[in-house]
DNA sequence: GTAATTGCTCTAGTCCCTAGAGGTTCAAGA
DNA sequence: TCTTGAACCTCTAGGGACTAGAGCAATTAC
């Protein structure tokens, strides 16, 4: 049995932050102790090591709770809970080509600064100006 | 003299989005007319132009507000722009990374998949199990 | 036995908007 | 000129995923 502590240390995860999934029904609620603190099994715990893992690979809560309905699931359906990751995919690998031309974008705009003060600062200016922008950034 | 959708139409940047910029004080309030509707004029228009730019590059309001500041004053401090800029710039530089390994991880566990249901799902036993992972994506 | 740590509940705040209610003003067509 | 429909106004509340803090109770270590 574990306290809510000794499972924020063993998963990463932050105190408030494991209440709060309980809160929302994410992660069931525990029994508690005489003290009416909660007290956590290894089925707790796995439980919250998935979310954990999960949120780390960008997954929304509401994904994490369709998988982990999934996951319960006697004949667990393979099928959705790869559609849900490759979704998630491709979710990422859009957010890395937009972050990258944001980086393209700021990198010329960083350059722009020649550090003297003659008048109009240039990275002031391109921030000011899209027409300016070498790629169709947004 | 520009009207709130008109300034919408212009920049892109929603009429209710335009409204809440100005109560935090990050657009000035411009004038209205007789019958209490705002009007805005070039500088106006200029600046919601700026801020739309700088968010489309991920700056935080708060760094939006920190340099119009620098644009407003005389003597416009370039050092300062482009400290704002290249910080945010390494910013975006490590979101990319980061999602980067989120992606080759999502790839693999992605690929487990083998559309049978023979028992365990092996993209639910991936996702809970971070010690299966090939890299340090967290 | 006492002090420090950990736990409890509850409320409110963060960021950046977005949605909706309920009302007023404007612009264009008949 | 009148009417209609779009655009505008203020205000409040919600969203996602937490985070911070107050004020108190329980546990743990010495």
């Amino acid at each position: 049995m574990y306290s809510i502590g000794a499972m924020s240390k063993a998963t990463g995860v932050k105190v408030p932050t494991i209440r709060y999934y309980e809160d929302i029904g994410l992660l069931r609620a525990p029994g508690r102790n005489a003290g009416n603190q909660r007290r956590y099994d290894p089925h707790g715990m796995q439980a919250l090591g998935f979310i954990k893992h999960a949120r780390d690979l960008g997954f929304a809560l509401d994904d994490i709770r369709a998988l982990m309905q999934l996951n319960g699931d006697l004949g667990t359906d393979c099928v959705e809970a790869d559609r849900i990751a490759a979704s998630q995919l491709l979710n990422v690998q859009a957010r890395i080509a937009r972050l990258q031309q944001l980086a393209a974008e700021l990198a010329r705009i960083s350059h722009l600064c020649d550090g003297g003060n003659g008048g109009q600062c240039r990275v002031l200016t391109a921030l000011g100006d899209h027409s300016q922008c070498t790629g169709a950034h947004d």
